[in-house]
DNA sequence: TATTGCAGGAATGTATCCAATGCCAAGTCT
DNA sequence: AGACTTGGCATTGGATACATTCCTGCAATA
């Protein structure tokens, strides 16, 4: 998973974009929230020009939305467009895990394993988020597509913000048990190399969290900070 | 489909970025080529800050690749990633077809019928192509979603180039009736409003093309112009 | 009172100039 | 002769300054 290493002496635009691909998927930047390219300059020590090139690599990733002569924000999602990229994941996901089930290597498996444990014991909203977001990946990365995992990590970063929001709900509810099993069923598959019945249950899972969220029209309530 | 009407008073950039965009999927420019900002800059009259952006932009569509200190190119596919694209596609475009069969009108079956219809007579590749294209495109574009129907136009775009070439081999190999077959069966299955069936029918129609594409490996031997 | 028109200002878009990077070839050392 | 270094050139990256657009608020008029 890219995670957005910071790259020490790389060119200031990716530098800039890499910060604030941070700050959009940690929540310190809210979905809606205005961009104003002369403030970030200033916060940066640099001119707009790199800012604005920054701005479109985020673009590409999905994270902010520009408009001409306008202005920029950080993307947000109304209830219906998350469905939609759920659904998307739905299908895309178990393709991705198809591919990668039969090139897993036992040191993949076993920090699978450790990281469902882990996950039951996570202190914390963003200690969990981690973990879960390095379950799923380490079954995602093993095979390198140059299309499909750009993609996803796309998908899965565009819809972060409402995650996290609908996970505290949910989490504060008591209705976290569910997807622990769900963790352990897949696993169970994967190790077993039944690509099938994995890709059956990865779809399940994520279809799962979709109708969930349906349900909790208040994640996106407070659009447009 | 968005494809691409020149905005006569927009942005410079993002009509560069149409212009090259135009020039792509036409076929003018060729995977692989590289691209210089000051030529383009000068062949716009501009300076090379809009062209800049322009290329930001084609990255986000797919088209364009950068690299920093270095340049950019006409993104070029490997066999493996087009199959990639078509797998991908095979999964996608019957979901998008799904939300819209019980939303086409009348208006647009006819025109489906008829786009069918003048398929078979198409006088040479280009207009087949861009037959073809607006065919299928009647059947997404009815209801607007956000995301899918840009990732799907997006798959179109990049795969492009290489359909061009292709189907050039398929249709002087005389490989082309199965198609319209296809065409026909998957727009009785929409006017029958059976939504299950058309999924099924455009996912054995995306998946047909991906395993002949994948026998013509010839289809990518010129990278790099 | 509601609407239209016109500023004024704030933010974005573009041009020009300069800096930094990377590639390539010529030269030098071993 | 081969491999490493070095300099120059082509190209991209960034800073400053200016032009343009859009929004907002006030005022004038119907």
């Amino acid at each position: 998973m890219s995670m957005t290493n910071t790259p020490p002496n790389a060119v200031l635009s990716t530098r800039i974009a890499d910060e604030l691909r941070q700050s959009i998927l940690t929540g310190e930047l809210s979905p809606g929230e205005r961009i104003r390219q002369e403030e970030l300059a200033e916060q940066f020590g640099a001119s707009r020009i790199p800012v604005r090139e920054a701005l479109r690599i985020l673009v590409t990733d999905g994270l902010v939305n520009m408009v001409s002569n306008s202005g920029a924000w950080v993307s947000s999602l109304t209830q219906d467009e998350c469905s939609e990229q759920y659904q998307i994941r739905e299908r895309l996901e178990p393709l991705l895990l198809r591919y990668n089930v039969p090139a897993l290597t036992p040191d993949d498996l076993v920090r699978a394993t450790e990281l469902v444990e882990q996950m039951k014991k996570a202190p914390d909203l963003e200690a969990f988020m981690r973990l879960d977001r390095e379950f799923h990946w380490i079954t995602y990365s093993r095979v390198e597509t140059n299309i499909l995992s750009e993609l996803i990590e796309r998908l899965w970063n565009t819809t972060q913000p409402y995650r996290r929001v609908f996970m505290k709900l949910v989490r504060s509810e008591g209705g976290i048990e569910v997807t622990h099993l769900e963790h352990e069923l897949l696993l169970e598959a994967i190790k077993r190399g039944d690509s099938e019945e994995a890709e059956n249950l990865l779809r399940g899972h994520i279809r799962r969290t979709r109708i969930e969220l349906d349900r909790h029209p208040e994640v996106f309530a407070h659009q447009f900070d």
